[in-house]
DNA sequence: ATTAAGTTGCACACCTATGTGCAGGTATCG
DNA sequence: CGATACCTGCACATAGGTGTGCAACTTAAT
């Protein structure tokens, strides 16, 4: 026989149906994915504690709701999946340098969710799952790196693949840095990705003029 | 009074005496430095045992050489930041874009130690520290940025101070990338600081072409 | 060969963080 | 209002990592 948890929320969380929960708990359970993006993001290895403290919470409490804090994190990840994949899909291929500024505007505006994705890889143990959330992107990326460069529109003194690595990695360090990020600019965002793929700093002002209109 | 090691090495750590050490004793601080540092390189928060075991050492050992973890975080921050002062020193900036492809070439060759620094500053707690090893790289860097600017040899849609923090930043990003650094070609690192820079992937095949001669 | 430095191996205390049990409150829903 | 889901607050067990003491062993230096 398995152990029961005395407690109706302790075991909701281990068995983990979403149904029939109260107001204020499903309140609280965003409440708490909401501080660990943001926790999480600040700092790779945020104790529950503080996640918990910041959703306005006992620690205790978070165990309502996720059975480990491996669940919650893993929880955080899916989250961004979707995420990122909303952004994938919504990326249309045209002109792959069009794409390229809309994947990175996309980004831009899901930084938190970004950062804490990233911070997550940081721990070998969750280095799988996360690269799962970013698949999506990826694929999306590769694509237009493909085309791109097939077409004429993205430099050519490199593999598709190496290209969108490189650009992914490069969008992610951009969004980590907080001398970038702490301005207003997403502009900045968008230059480092054309910059990445092989435009220069006029040409990325032409194309993102002929966007203005 | 204070409280004294009956060992003779732990004595030695604990005061930091560089004077008159065993062979063997020099040999295996310098395997513990190696082994700190390639262990960081991969994992933040390597254990002790761990570094002590790939430096062929007890963990009991490091204390001979180390009073704390920290100090042997710190010392693997120090060597970090004596081979950056060395990149930054050898780097002339008669042709900005030209001082950024030997920057570019020596951070390369360095990579591993700027894995381990960068990891090392994902922990808040040592943040302070490892912005001290970078702090040479950054002035450089910060120069060539504002002459290459002013010169038009570089990008003139971003502040000097924002346009070095992306170089940086990007630069880490690529050293960081294992599908990158798995391949032999230093060649993507110097392209990545040069578009990066606000050169088309064109304009960089020129410069580059012109060093081959 | 003798001496002392260096290392091992084990013991132990300590700390931080996680996960669980339980009694008693507080809020939500019918 | 009554039932119960949810939360708090505490206590406790557990786990992994760090730092130290000490006896015995190994190795370099003279």
């Amino acid at each position: 026989m398995t152990v029961q948890p005395a407690n109706a929320a302790d075991a909701r969380a281990a068995s983990a149906l979403p149904e029939a929960r109260r107001r204020d708990a499903t309140e609280n359970r965003e409440r708490l994915l909401d501080a660990a993006q943001a926790a999480i993001a600040e700092q790779p290895n945020a104790s529950l504690d503080s996640i918990a403290q910041a959703a306005g919470l006992t620690r205790r409490a978070v165990y309502g709701h996720f059975p480990d804090r491996e669940a919650l994190v893993l929880e955080v990840i899916a989250v961004g999946a979707r995420r990122f994949a909303e952004i994938a899909a919504s990326t249309v291929s045209a002109d792959p340098r069009l794409a390229l500024v809309h994947l990175a505007t996309g980004l831009w505006r899901a930084s938190v969710t970004v950062r804490a994705s990233v911070n997550i890889a940081t721990n070998e143990h969750y280095r799988a799952a996360a690269a799962t959330a970013f698949a999506p992107l990826r694929e999306k990326l590769a694509e237009v790196t493909r085309a791109g460069i097939e077409s004429g529109a993205l430099r050519a003194d490199m593999t598709p693949e190496v290209l969108a690595s490189l650009i992914e990695e490069a969008a992610k360090a951009t969004l980590r840095d907080e001398r970038i990020t702490a301005g207003d600019s997403e502009l900045t965002a968008i230059r480092v990705v054309l910059s990445i793929a092989g435009l220069s700093w006029v040409e990325q002002g032409e194309l993102l003029a002929g966007l203005g209109e």
